[in-house]
Formats: structure tokens, sequence, C-alpha cells
DNA sequence: CGGCTACTATGACAGCCGTCATAGACGTCA
DNA sequence: TGACGTCTATGACGGCTGTCATAGTAGCCG
């Protein structure tokens, strides 16, 4: 809500990316971002030479950047890590969010991708330069706590689309539920895999 | 692609949902749903009175209809059916369409969602309805195949959101790696829920 | 035949969009 | 002081949007 106070270019970044998870990367018109951001309209063309499509795909560029630092910020707030309790986190994220400021707002690089992923290549590139950082960040983590390797990405793929989808689900169904649900159901997996490598039955606690 | 011989009326429902899912809501246009339905333009007006909103509801509507159905006959497809091997088809469906047509559409009701949820509240309730109706699809089968009544919803949920969010990044990165690791990281954990109710660790093969 | 309903056809409208052209303000450096 | 680069300001343009108004056609019924 508060835009912070920094350069004008990153205010507009950053307020086109809120402006995107909220309506759409079409439903969001320059001069809405020039206003969110409390920035001058002639400065878009200024800062942006290559139009609305440099824009979103620096929205979410950023968008995410901020997904990747945010699992090493979760990560060190553990205690003790293990992959289901990290899982839990990025979900608290988007259920505070969701029962403090309502509904109103997804994630941006699914929003990009939905909206133009058949049209501007360039944001699709974006969007998948951005889940594969995300990713990477959450699988570093994973390996960081016991899990194999080869075993990393795969988890990681996992929790990010199904936190992807409980987003979608949670924004349709004005609830929580399905956020709550899949960290709970995924949760178990999740710890199993860092303590038994093999097949994640055997060692038990 | 090709426009099967129906009613007009249902022709630009179906047109309109699949170019829904290929461009978003916003980007679609009424008169490219009429010309891609081979419709005229003035009947939107006539069978759609209720403007452009009533028609995306409907082809929501439409959408999460198609999905329970599918549902209903991956089952009757499957010899043995089981939880894993359902949601295998399930997400082989997509990776069908994506291999063979190409990585241009995505769930209709995903993109309803994300750029229609802040705006128009009818839309809205048409996504979730559309969730509810597959989810319940879902969770009707799991409980058929063994799956404990309390654990067949939230099961169904994990399952559907995995593969809503396994979509978007397919799309993004233009390949079904994300897909394929849903299916083959949850199948296991599914299986489980069917033969072991009370944790699905003990009862082995 | 007239009358009615269902559907089609088309032009116009106001509004918003991204983009561009042009001009102005402001500081800095020579 | 004057010139220059950075940033701001604003009006205009063409194009597309959803919607409406109006008129037309086709077919059935009496």
């Amino acid at each position: 809500m508060a835009v912070p106070e920094r350069a004008p270019r990153e205010r507009m970044v950053f307020s086109a990316a809120q402006l995107i998870r909220r309506d759409g990367v079409s439903s969001t018109g320059m001069r809405d971002v020039a206003a969110h951001a409390r920035a001058p309209r002639g400065s878009l063309q200024h800062y942006f030479p290559g139009g609305k499509e440099q824009l979103v795909n620096e929205a979410v560029g950023w968008a995410g950047r901020y997904a990747g630092d945010r699992v090493a910020r979760f990560l060190a707030a553990l205690p003790e890590p293990t992959p289901g309790a990290l899982f839990a986190l990025m979900v608290r994220q988007w259920t505070d969010e969701y029962e403090s400021h309502g509904f109103g707002g997804g994630c941006p690089v699914a929003a990009a991708t939905v909206d133009r992923a058949g049209s501007a290549d360039s944001t699709r590139e974006a969007a998948s330069a951005a889940f594969t950082g995300w990713t990477g960040a959450v699988a570093g983590a994973l390996t960081g706590m016991g899990v194999p390797v080869e075993r990393a990405t795969p988890l990681a793929t996992l929790m990010i689309s199904s936190l992807e989808g409980a987003i979608l689900i949670a924004r349709a169904e004005r609830s929580v539920r399905a956020l709550t649900t899949v960290a709970r159901e995924l949760g178990p997996l999740l710890d199993a895999a860092a303590s038994g490598p093999d097949s994640g039955r055997g060692t038990g606690e």
C-alpha cells in the first residue's frame, strides 16, 4: 500500500508489479502505474523506452527476485529448518496477507504468464526466468536440509506449483482453505524426503 | 481448432473459453469471439444481454463442467483405478496437448481468476464454482478408490492446485517438465492415502 | 395476407489504451 | 553566462474496446 521512498524508476517497477498482481497485465494501464508510483507520466517513456513490455518484464523480474530472497529470509528465520517448515512459511506469507488485507492480489508472475505468454515472448521468458530463479532458491534450501540433490529441484517445483495453484483457488474462493490444505498435505512428504533419501519410510523418528 | 456443429450460442461460449485460455479475458474481444465461433456479431447482444461479463461467466462455467466430466471419463478408462493413476491421466491431458499443439493455452478458469477476481465479482464466483465442482468430482472419485472421506477433499484440492500451478510453469517455460514432475512426485503420496488410511506408512504392498 | 418472434446486420458512440511529439524545468559543468 | 544532459509536462493521435440504436431478414402462425 505505502510506496517507499525510493528512486522514481524503482517505484514504477514496484507499482507495476503491485497493480499487475491485482488487475492483470492488460487491465493495468501505464497511466495507472505512474499515478500509483506518484511518478510523472512523462518519466515512463524516459525510463522505459521499450514501452509497456519492458516495464512488465522488469516487474516480473523484480517479483522473481523478491520471491527468491524471501526463501533465504524464511530459511534464516527457522531454528530447525525442515522442508515442510519452509513450505509452511511460504504458504503462511499468503494466508497472512489474505487474512489481513483481503484477497485483492495474486502472484505477478502468474498474472504475466496467463495473459502474455501467448503474445509477448520476452515477457514469457521473463516469467520463465522468475520461476527458474525461485525454484533454484528453494532447491538450494532443500539440499541444505539434507534432501538429495537429484530430488531437490523436483520437490521445489512441486512446492511452487502447489503454492501457485492454491493462490489461484484461494482468490477465487475468497478463502485460505486451499492454501492451508496444501501446506498440511505436503508437509510430511517434504520432511520425509529430507530424512530418508532412499524412500522416506524407514528412518522414522 | 475445429468448431463443432452446434447451436450458435453454445459455439460462442465454447469459443470464448478457448480464446480466454489463450489470451486472457481482457485481451479477448467480443468481436474475436464472434469471428472464432463463425457466429454473427449481432447475435452476441441477443444471446448475452448481460454483455461480456455474462459471456465470460458462462465460459468459465462451461470449463468447470468440462473438467468435472473429464474426471468421470478418466475414471472409466482406468482398469485398476488408483488416485495416482487418476492424477497421472489428468496431467497427461495437458502434456499431450502441449506436445502436440504447443503451449498456446492454459486453464480458462485460472485466466478468469487472474484478471477478473478483483473487478467482476460474478466472474470470481463463477470461477469459485468451477473449482468447487471440479474438486467435488475428484474427491468423489477418490472416495470410490478407498480414500477416507475426510481426506478426499483435501487431496483433491492438492491435486488441482499442483496441476494448475504446473500448467502455469509449463507455459512459461514452454516445457512439460513441471507437469511430469508433479505427477511423479505426488503419485506415491496419493496412492498411499488410498491403501493406508491411518498414515499411509505401514500397510506396505 | 398481416403480424409476430427469433435472429442477423451494421454503423455509431464514448471511452480507454499505448505511444509519440513537443516543449519546458532544473541542475551541472565549462 | 551558455550549453548540455536529465528529467518532467502535456496535448494529440490512431486504434481498439464494449455497448447501443436501428434496421433488416426469415420463418412460423393465424
